[in-house]
DNA sequence: TCATGTTATTGATCTGGATCAAAACTAGGT
DNA sequence: ACCTAGTTTTGATCCAGATCAATAACATGA
């Protein structure tokens, strides 16, 4: 048995292995070292522990480093939604920004460690490092644009649609992390799955099965290995299991 | 008849009607002037007209000036799904900051004028404007938290609730621009609110046909008169048009 | 090791809204 | 005023996924 420490996985953005999908993402050497001045590497976070709830005061921004975080919101009903689920090199926070208070929580779905970025500190840098500023507004289009595809997803996709959409971007995602693009571990819950894709839990189980009944992926528990990329990838947009048979004019 | 010559209605930022709900809001008279200086009053587009489509080169921010315009993002398979419609002071355009490219298709639901900002000149006063600078990261915050109340409106909520919400978020903003938060004209179709909020045409009119016999709205073709705002705000959230009785303890 | 709570699977039934269909209405153009 | 194309309403039927229900598998800790 082995503790890691999480303190030193990381000493700065410069050697960090994320810094190419993080904030850093095309800026030069000292204005690196200026934004990994004000860096403060946060102890992790365990399964279910909260990052910050709606109400709190945005002090930061949360780029993960390793793990997995879930941000939600609730309605009036208190009725809570999955909006996002962020792997390590993305950013959580942003929620914040618009009113410098948080609209939305954000949960630990694994022991997860975080680099906390005060966002003062990271304005007045971004006064001066015109690069780093722009850098914030790409991050908050790529965010917009993830929700843009995931109201789609939502609105125009069956079950086992969404479910291959969602599975291909968990292996995208990983994939670019370096990890295996066709095995992985699922960090939420069936019914966290279903949640953020509108569904209920026992169709996200139904329709992972059926994915696998045709060969596409494997299931064992939380671990997934997909079989076949391309058909997974046409999974997405089949109109239903088509056995519509149409007859040819007779 | 008469012709309304757009290019006069709003002179500069300084004396619009809409400037504290559209970009220069929060901004000090010298940097209002700034702004200003780089804004171009486009002629007028007619309804249909596209603003721009997936693939342009991310040039402008637009805001409204008049009328309304329609944001859509289109699926691989061709399938569109309308993200939002931008009423006056409200801005289009973000989706282009993430690649520089624009992957919407803004379209003019209405004879609809607006403001074009360049991008690269905001940019620039940007840097020596730090309010402008954070009121675009309002603006897109705003925007972030507008999809993810559309995200949880869809996902949580049945056909009539949808419908209420959408109709309750329209006379809220109508009601900011000092237009009636009571009767108001739909600028959109039937179709459009069906695509927008994950519905079809069919649904959304019998839904507010269904609000309209509750005694909560009354509907003459496009225009809407909200009989009662309270009972709306309730719809919203209505597990579904109860008649499910439950016993008392016999 | 076993008890306990949580999560996942699987089956049976029900239903809100989709789909199919047709009529009624509206608006633009000539 | 009429024609044509698009939009909205209304009705009848159908189905994907929700809901209800029960079991199975797993994780955690005593």
């Amino acid at each position: 048995m082995y503790v890691i420490d999480f303190t030193k996985i990381k000493v700065n953005c410069e050697n960090c292995t994320l810094h190419e999908l993080c904030l850093p993402h095309g800026l030069t050497q000292p204005d690196l070292q200026r934004l990994d001045s004000i860096v403060d590497r946060t102890q992790p976070l365990h399964k279910g522990d909260v990052l910050f709830r709606p109400g709190d005061r945005f002090l930061n921004l949360f780029s993960v480093r390793t793990g997995c975080i879930k941000l939600t919101i609730c309605s009036n009903e208190g009725e809570e939604q999955i909006i996002g689920f962020y792997l390590p090199g993305e950013i959580v926070g942003l929620d914040g920004i618009e009113k410098d208070i948080h609209s939305c929580t954000a949960t630990a779905l694994d022991t997860s460690s975080l680099c906390a970025i005060p966002f003062t500190n990271l304005s007045s840098i971004c006064k001066e490092v015109p690069a780093l500023n722009e850098r914030i507004f790409k991050v908050m289009g790529r965010e917009l644009s993830h929700e843009n595809r995931l109201l789609l997803t939502i609105t125009k996709k069956h079950a086992d649609g969404r479910i291959a959409t969602f599975l291909l971007s968990l292996s995208a995602r990983f994939s670019r992390l370096g990890y295996s693009a066709t095995e992985f571990r699922l960090p939420m819950s069936r019914s966290e799955i279903g949640n953020y894709l509108g569904l209920t839990f026992e169709t996200v189980s139904r329709s992972m099965n059926k994915l696998q009944k045709q060969g596409l992926i494997t299931i064992n528990h939380k671990y997934i290995t997909i079989l076949d990329l391309e058909a997974l990838r046409q999974a997405c947009s089949e109109p239903e299991s088509s056995n519509t048979f149409k007859k040819a004019a007779s």
